[in-house]
DNA sequence: TTAATATGTAACCTTAAGGTTACATATGAG
DNA sequence: CTCATATGTAACCTTAAGGTTACATATTAA
């Protein structure tokens, strides 16, 4: 809600790839670990899984800092976060109007069909 | 959790344009409407809005029937909650581990700088 | 039939995604 | 210094995203 519409776009099509969640998944249970180590669980080249980090960064799903020659990365919730809270509130209707909805379009077919 | 990891990642990659969010509110609030009807809410050309369209569809957030000429439009909540149930389970840790990660974090800074 | 409407298809363009290999740089250890 | 390690950069390829215009088809109405 405060961040720029950009921001949720890039989050979103961060996480539209398997292999970015994958990343994903295991930053957050590693925290600190380099790209090397990321590397480790991918048949991926390197520079493959960099470029899908570098995504993940631009959404700011990860976050990383040099410590020598080493980049440390660490997992981000904010946007996460952010994304769970709006569509608990602004998207709410998906859920709390979903059988209404399910019925409404039910009735529609009736109408057409009888 | 049922579904084809295929089909998340569709519905990611489809929330992650605004214009698309868009077309799916405007759907959303106007169940049963046509292409034209979404078009009359963009600047951009009528195949530009259908292949938005498409894009939704494959990600099953939008469904459509074709009745005589036109196409009526519904949005599916299915995925989506699909999503937040995923989210609200396998992703819990995004929000209850959220602090102790954050005090982890700056543990480790201040051991770099101490 | 003719015309307007609503959608569909084809062809084209530009940019970004998603990869690769090869080479360059920076750092830590001996 | 020298070597291995860890990351960064460059160049290249293929496919898909995100748009456009032009044309084709299907339906409704007069």
């Amino acid at each position: 809600m405060s961040e720029q519409p950009e921001t949720m776009d890039l989050v979103f099509r961060a996480l539209g790839h398997p292999g970015r969640r994958r990343i994903l998944d295991i930053v957050k249970n590693r925290p600190g670990c380099c790209v090397n180590d990321v590397c480790d669980s991918f048949s991926m080249s390197r520079i493959g899984v960099m470029k899908h980090l570098r995504l993940l960064e631009d959404a700011t799903l990860i976050v990383s800092e040099k410590e020598g020659r080493a980049r440390k990365l660490y997992h981000n919730a904010v946007p996460i976060q952010m994304i769970y809270d709006r569509w608990t509130t602004e998207y709410s209707s998906f859920w709390a109007g979903r059988m209404t909805k399910i019925k409404y379009r039910v009735e529609e077919k009736d109408e057409r069909n009888g």
